[in-house]
DNA sequence: TGATATGTAGACTAACAGGTCTAGACCTAG
DNA sequence: CTAGGTCTAGACCTGTTAGTCTACATATCA
C-alpha cells in the first residue's frame, strides 16, 4: 500500500464538496482527511498547507471560467463574454458555487502560498487585459471610468444576476440571461453594433 | 468601580471597528475585550454570546439602511430606492462596509439568537413586502420572475455597483449612480414614468 | 536479497477559540 | 454601618485547529 492510496486529485475533489455543502472556511485539514479516509500524514505529504489546498482548488476553478470569458472577449464579442457568467454556472454548476459565491480571500486569507502567487497574478492580468480590451471597444477608450463600466458590464452584473440562484444551487434561468442582456444595451451598447449579432436576438 | 465602566455600546463599537478593519471573522471575544481592556466577565455580563453580539450588530446596520430605503418605496419612487444604496453608502461609510460588503452569515453562521430573531425575521419581511409593492408598480404582477426582476434592479445592481469602492474603503463616486439609473430604466421604465422626475435628469 | 524511494498511519503539540466560574470592588438603600 | 445588587476581574475549562514527528508498510532497483 506504499504506492499511492491517494492522489492529490482526490484531495481536491473532496474539498470541493465540502466547499459547495458547507462553504470554504468549513473546510478544514480533518474534515477533508476523514471524508477521504485518509490520514493527515498523506494530506501534509502532498499539500504544504490548507491554504495551497484550498488556493489550488480556488485558481483550478479561476482558470476554468476564465476561459470561455477570454475567448468571447478575443473576439470581440462583449454581450458574450457577459452571458458566459450564466452559461458557465448552467455548465459547471458546482464549480460555479465554489468560485462566484464566495471571494477569493474566503479561500486564501493571507498571503498566497509561493506555488500559486505567478498564477494568480497572471489570472488576475488576463481580466484586467479583457476589461481594457473591452473598454476601447465599447467606449472608446481605457480611463477609469471607462475601466469601471466594463467591470460594471461583464463581471458585476452577471455575478450579481446569478448569484441568488446558485445560492439555492440551482442553474440560472432564462430571465438572467435577460437581464443581463438589458443592462449590457442600456450601459455598453456600441460594444453590441459589429458582432455578435446571433447573441441579440432575444 | 462598580457602577458601569463599560457599556453595551461600546462593546459594539469595538466590535464594528474590528469588523471594518479585519472582517467579522476576526472579531473573537478576546480581540473585542482587548480593544476595550476589558475583561472577559464584562463582555458576558452584557451579551449572551458572540453570536448575540455580531447579531445586534448587523441587525442595527440593516435597519438604519432599510429606513430609507422603505422611505422611497413608500413613496413609489423606485428609483430613488434604487439609488439610496449609493446615497446612505456615501454618508454611512463604516456601516455600509460592514452591511454591504458582508453577508449575513458572515455574522451569524448559524441559528440566531431567540432575542433578535424576531428583528430578523421582520426585517426581512419588510424587504420583501417593498419588493413586492415596487414590482406591482414598475411590472403590474407579483410573480416569480417579476420579483426577481425587482431585486435585480433594487438590490443586487446597486449592491454590485458599489461593492468595489467599499472594498477600498472610499464613497461610491457619482458613475455609480448612473450606472445604476441606466440599469433602472432599461429594466424598469414604466416604474420611472409617475415620479421621481427630477431624479431622472441624467 | 536488501537498500532506498515513496508514501501511509496517527499520536502529539501549541495556539487559540468560546464560554464558565468564583472572588471581590463599588454604589445604593435601609 | 451594613446588606445586597451590580458589575469588574481574570483564571480556568473544553474543544478545535493547523501543523509536526516518528514509525512503519510496500514497491522498485541494485
Amino acid at each position: 500500500m506504499a504506492r499511492s492510496a491517494f492522489d492529490n486529485a482526490q484531495f481536491l475533489a473532496a474539498a470541493r464538496q465540502l466547499v459547495i455543502e458547507r462553504g470554504p472556511a468549513m473546510v478544514t485539514v480533518d474534515s477533508v482527511t476523514q471524508r477521504l479516509k485518509a490520514p493527515k500524514g498523506s494530506f501534509y505529504y502532498r499539500f504544504a498547507s490548507r491554504d495551497a489546498l484550498l488556493g489550488e482548488l480556488w485558481l483550478q476553478s479561476a482558470v476554468a471560467y476564465q476561459e470561455g470569458f477570454m475567448a468571447a472577449i478575443d473576439a470581440d464579442d462583449g454581450l458574450g463574454a457577459a452571458l458566459h457568467t450564466p452559461a458557465w454556472a448552467r455548465e459547471h454548476l458546482d464549480d460555479a458555487c465554489l468560485l462566484l459565491l464566495y471571494s477569493r480571500e474566503d479561500f486564501v486569507a493571507g498571503d498566497w502560498p509561493s506555488a500559486l502567487r505567478k498564477g494568480v497574478r497572471e489570472q488576475a492580468e488576463r481580466v484586467k487585459d479583457a476589461l481594457t480590451r473591452f473598454a476601447r471597444l465599447a467606449f472608446g477608450a481605457t480611463g477609469s471610468g471607462q475601466m469601471r463600466r466594463a467591470a460594471f458590464v461583464l463581471l458585476e452584473v452577471p455575478l450579481a444576476a446569478v448569484k441568488p440562484h446558485l445560492k439555492r444551487r440551482e442553474a440560472p434561468p432564462p430571465l438572467v440571461d435577460e437581464l443581463i442582456r438589458s443592462t449590457f444595451q442600456a450601459i455598453a451598447p456600441r460594444a453590441d453594433a459589429g458582432r455578435a449579432r446571433k447573441s441579440t436576438v432575444a
